[in-house]
DNA sequence: AGCAAAAATGACAACGTTGTCAAATTGTCT
DNA sequence: AGACAATTTGACAACGTTGTCATTTTTGCT
């Protein structure tokens, strides 16, 4: 493994030079940088994050907020944010309670960074108001709405959900019901806006009779599909706002013995581990929130820039599986 | 935060002694490790990874394979084994793939541990045979059964299968159906032990039509539901060998207009996250892989003694949810 | 008791990085 | 061109631990 003084004679500078340059300090000549930087990448350079850890006393501790552990994103999320973590030799701290006494020792603690906020805590007033008083950089996931502090992070949840609408409609689907997600999350009213457009877009009236709100859960997914396949005009496709709740349609489909994607087809949002655990495996939309966290965790890691309240669009991708299908 | 200096000062002693103390070297007095070992505790020692990890040439490398992503254990099996590599500074590789050359180059490796191996894996021949040539230690995750190779680290499954049969007995259950797991894994057998043993405990003849065989996959579950309910006598409770058997149970349940628990119990095994995504949530028995990844690492990470094949049990727990419930 | 061998302990370098501060170089102004 | 400030670079210590090897203490034996 090379080590900086390797690069150091390479370049023909002193170690400590190149100590500048890999941490982005000022003062260093732009052509300097630059054959550092050659050298670096030369020798297929990696920082020693033992060495870089056990001299440094800048902080390492990453606060993740995250306050509904029962449902399933957060594992993943979770998962992200280590992996990030482990990544950039940091350390995580893991919290669903947010009182003010939590986050203010958590601040004044010199070992924190910074704060990251899985949803619906991404858009908690309350929370936010208390961080933009701390001081600490905060970054928000899964969200697009601008606050006082924060830096998003998101896809684009309206044209994701364009997308899956198009594609109920490119399979022949004219009557599309949609369960709404619950209505502190930000996303969810993205998802809802991005299915009127997609129906709009092809001359499909918005029927308000096929749209029922939700909350994200199983149980809400399973009553809303109740109440929309006890229609005079059943919907031949359910788009749910999340996969928990398309997962809940899919029980509800059965429960009146329909065939999924025969008689009904079901589309959720997400791409969940739950997406894959149930039968027929859901058409989804995949936003990761582990790529979100992973990303999030790398802009704490770095030293901050001057983005205070910018917002990060991350790609999202159709998952075309068996849960839905042309209208017979 | 102490170091092995305040330490050394406190017990009066060399910091090298300590430092020896700490790693468990041999050559130690018992009452110089003893003072040592006092002065640790007052001063609430913790070992600065950053330091260890820098100057120690010790491998840092864990490998993790685990075959089935797909399956909603992984993921907290994946999040337990990087906690632990967090707490103990080590790093993890995973790997899905097993073939003879990833295993042998990550053997050969000098950076590499050790491997934890997830079910279904802990008792693949083919990949025990491989490992036990590489000489590198195995420990094997969620099975009971001895092989050449590896320490087993599991709860006592039949035990726990016992319990949640018991508690459906005690709720008035006689005839109590049996969604088996996939034959690959060790575990699946014991947990039918398990079921017959608390039936004949009391006294409850075991009728081999209320046994199905199922795969551990939602659609298994499902189709095993339905021909249990297609029985003439039909079971007034089930219970799923794992929990998205039990999910898929749900399913079949609603398809056929029963409620859950009124008329027809299930009950799951895992406390998997999709046990309480579901509705209504599942009662279960709580495994927690994660726990068993967390120990598998910290074996590896503490100076390997002789304990080359034993077997470890880990505590289960009964979860007593909504889904199951007394016969009416 | 005296001696050699074995066991226990200690002194000090080393790991790869960042922090501190001094030295060298460059830029600016008269 | 010379003086002075600003910028850029470098020398070296320091972080907390483990590795190596020398030194001291204990043990076992005659």
């Amino acid at each position: 493994m090379p080590t900086i003084i390797d690069i150091a004679k390479q370049a023909g500078v002193s170690f400590k030079t190149v100590s500048r340059v890999l941490n982005d300090e000022s003062n260093v000549r732009p052509a300097t940088r630059e054959k550092v930087l050659e050298a670096a990448k030369a020798l297929n350079y990696r920082t020693n994050t033992a060495a870089r850890n056990l001299r440094s006393k800048r902080p390492k501790l990453i606060a993740l907020l995250i306050d509904n552990p029962s449902q399933s994103y957060t594992q993943s999320v979770q998962l992200g944010a280590l992996l990030g973590c482990q990544k950039h030799g940091l350390y995580l701290s893991l919290h669903s309670q947010s009182d003010k006494k939590t986050l203010t020792s958590l601040a004044e603690n010199g070992e924190t960074i910074g704060f990251i906020l899985a949803p619906p805590m991404s858009d908690d007033k309350a929370v936010l108001r208390m961080l933009s008083k701390l001081g600490k950089p905060v970054i928000r996931l899964g969200t697009e709405h601008p606050q006082a502090v924060g830096i998003r992070i998101s896809v684009d949840d309206k044209q994701a959900a364009f997308d899956i609408t198009e594609h109920l409609i490119k399979l022949g689907h004219r009557r599309i019901g949609f369960i709404k997600g619950h209505v502190d999350y930000d996303a969810a009213s993205h998802r809802y806006l991005g299915y009127k457009a997609a129906l709009q877009a092809r001359d499909i009236k918005v029927n308000d009779a096929l749209v029922v709100q939700g909350d994200f859960s199983y149980a809400s997914g399973l009553e809303a599909t109740e109440s929309l396949l006890a229609l005079t005009e059943k919907p031949t496709a359910i788009f749910a706002a999340n996969d928990e709740m398309a997962a809940g349609a899919l029980a509800a489909a059965y429960k009146q013995g329909l065939r999924v994607p025969d008689t009904l087809s079901i589309a959720g949002f997400d791409d969940s581990p739950i997406a894959t655990a149930v039968y027929p495996q859901l058409t989804t939309v995949r936003q990761s929130l582990a790529d979100m966290v992973e990303k999030a965790v790398e802009l704490l890691a770095a030293p901050q820039s001057e983005d205070k309240n910018t917002k990060i669009i991350l790609e999202h991708a159709l998952i075309s599986r068996d849960s839905t299908g042309p209208v017979l």
